[in-house]
DNA sequence: TTGTATGCGTTATCAA
DNA sequence: TTGATAACGCATACAA
């Protein structure tokens, strides 16, 4: 099955053009049906003889022999290939996913093709369409609100093929899925803040539509009641929908200018994610207030950028690249599960986020100003 | 392996499994190759009634029917994708890149397959063999030092398979290459810090082994000699070869802390890309400097974060995007010019960098400090 | 204007 | 232990 990973040697072929299982037939004297048993190691490679083998596998190198992937797959109805879909290259919190995603995939050497919606749902869909014309053996989503859809669930499962997502779950139970657990996630950022000894604090909740931000509020108000800790409305604002990348770091500079405006004061702002944090902060360096002497900040996802601006940003860590593994491993299962005709059952897997302290927090007690 | 010698069971218009062009052409009442022509709009379509037309395409639409790629491939000698070859997508340098490699591809409808070499050359080679395997029609690839290699000129092109280099060149004329044009960026650089008023400046140069290095540092000091501007020795400053994504912001780091302990003022610093200018400016920071108020600081690159980070990153911007662009044009013209018998000749497209003025740069007027 | 036949490179099933 | 042969799904030359 798995090609050997031999390094190359240096290769004296002059053959310039593709070199067929036929060439390494005639080359060593052998009947193509016996160099494909020899070369793909396959069961019946037990009954051929070692000279046979040794022949065929030095003319293959020396001819440069490469198999033709597409046609053993006309054969075998394997791609050896994955699609993998998501919204936003340019989104810092999808390179982690993807890293992890393509790791995972090249230690089963399959192949990964990508798919970048732009965050436009036509564009999902189409390439939805070339990814099935391509015949991949499974579909990797990360996904957010826009290119959630029946379409998938509907066409996708039909087909029989394996899907998994990540940061979103599907209705039904044809299609896995990868999330962090956001609840916890929530409770985490603002019990920190908390022994920190902030008291007077800012949020900046999600958008309605992300899946994600109902789950994070939930689980700081459920701490908020357990310390009983008041949340001040008039400092709470939320995120409007958006498509945009950049809408985050937009979002939070801008209600952090109106919760600025309110003259209400605030020791801490728990934003919803790290762009958003990156945001507040722009706008409270604007305003004079200094991150983190006179405001802390704590952020949510930790996208690589966190460890890297100044201050560097506390945050709530979604393990990503795991996370990218997992949604791997779980449709890797569901291809083998349909190889052998066992059953196979799709599931949920959710992760555990982690508190990263950084510079963009800082004891309560340390704070000047108040009230 | 599911055998299909079953008499051939009638299949529901709700067709679970993969429905073929045979399908349709039973369905519609016509032979496979009148489907052929029709549904591909082949030259001989111009011969068949519209009312057949009508019936094909209607049942196509009606039985989902999807062409498969794979087989078509074996026909057409054609992929329909193009691998893309890359030293780390963690590398913020890359994704723009990458995002205009992708965009430009789905236009001509060609799937990128991805693959990320992890800087690592043995990753590199095993994806290359992956890659030739599933017969990519064509090879953009975004180098660095690391992932240069005769290898790549010797079995690429031997097979005549047309390939684009990114931010790297290589000797001969068989591979294509787009790259900015260095010695114009390090010169813009160094300008706008003269222009600023700043004559005591600090360089942080780029690795050896990076060929932009050398042509930045060359604009940097013909700038330098027609303004009569001194560069001191001892103000320079050069990161060492290393394979580390983050490399680039501990060296910024480490060597702006070393310039600082020679005591000797500057009240510039101009570093080689914006990632050690981020380390620069931590560095900076951390010793009591304030940016841009005490010390300017310009990057080169333009990496999405740049924008985002506080202060914002002055820098000399690459077209990334539009140099992924570039690139995916090249190719293309390339495989059309095969598909056409045509003559080719790759060619050397240097692009025009630009600076955009952000906030970690300031007039030296009105820095306090010098001497 | 449409149908028949063939082959692309592999692999699986026989038979030898 | 190895070799014919057929078939995967499609597109093309040629025939009708």
């Amino acid at each position: 099955m798995v090609p050997t990973g031999d390094p190359p040697l240096k290769r004296e072929s002059s053959a310039s053009s593709t070199v067929t299982m036929r060439d390494v037939a005639t080359a060593s004297g052998f009947s193509s049906a016996t160099v494909s048993i020899v070369l793909n190691n396959a069961p019946l490679a037990r009954y051929i003889a070692p000279a046979t083998k040794k022949r065929i596998e030095d003319a293959a190198k020396k001819l440069g022999y490469r198999p033709n992937a597409m046609a053993r797959f006309l054969r075998s109805k394997r791609s050896h290939s994955i699609g993998v879909m998501f919204f936003d290259i340019t989104d810092p919190y999808c390179t982690p996913i993807l890293r992890g995603i393509e790791n995972a995939l090249y230690q089963s050497s399959y192949v990964p093709i990508f798919a970048d919606a732009h965050n436009q749902k036509n564009r999902f869909e189409r390439y939805l369409e070339m990814l099935l014309e391509h015949h991949v053996e499974a579909l990797i989503v990360v996904a957010n609100w826009l290119l959630v859809d029946i379409h998938l669930l509907a066409d996708v499962s039909k087909r029989n093929i394996p899907a998994a997502t990540i940061c979103w779950e599907l209705d039904g139970d044809t299609v896995s899925s990868v999330m962090v657990d956001n609840e916890m996630g929530g409770r985490l950022a603002l019990e920190h803040l908390y022994q920190l000894g902030h008291r007077k604090i800012a949020y900046i909740r999600g958008p309605k539509m992300l899946i994600d931000s109902g789950p994070r509020w939930k689980g700081i108000q459920k701490f908020a009641q357990s310390v009983k800790l008041e949340i001040d409305p008039a400092l709470v604002t939320q995120l409007t929908d958006s498509f945009d990348a950049n809408s985050g770091f937009e979002g939070g500079y801008r209600f952090t200018e109106e919760l600025l405006q309110k003259k209400k004061r605030f020791t801490a702002l728990l934003a919803f994610d790290d762009l958003t944090a990156f945001g507040a902060i722009r706008a409270l360096t604007k305003a004079g207030i200094k991150v983190p002497e006179q405001c802390s900040v704590i952020g949510f996802d930790d996208v690589p950028l966190s460890a890297l601006s100044a201050p560097s940003l506390t945050t709530i860590r979604q393990p990503l690249e795991t996370m990218g593994g997992l949604a791997v491993q779980m449709v890797m299962d569901s291809i083998n599960a349909g190889l052998e005709k066992r059953d196979w059952t799709s599931s949920r897997q959710r992760v555990t986020p982690e508190l990263v302290i950084r510079d963009s927090t800082r004891a309560a007690s340390q704070t000047a100003a108040d009230d």
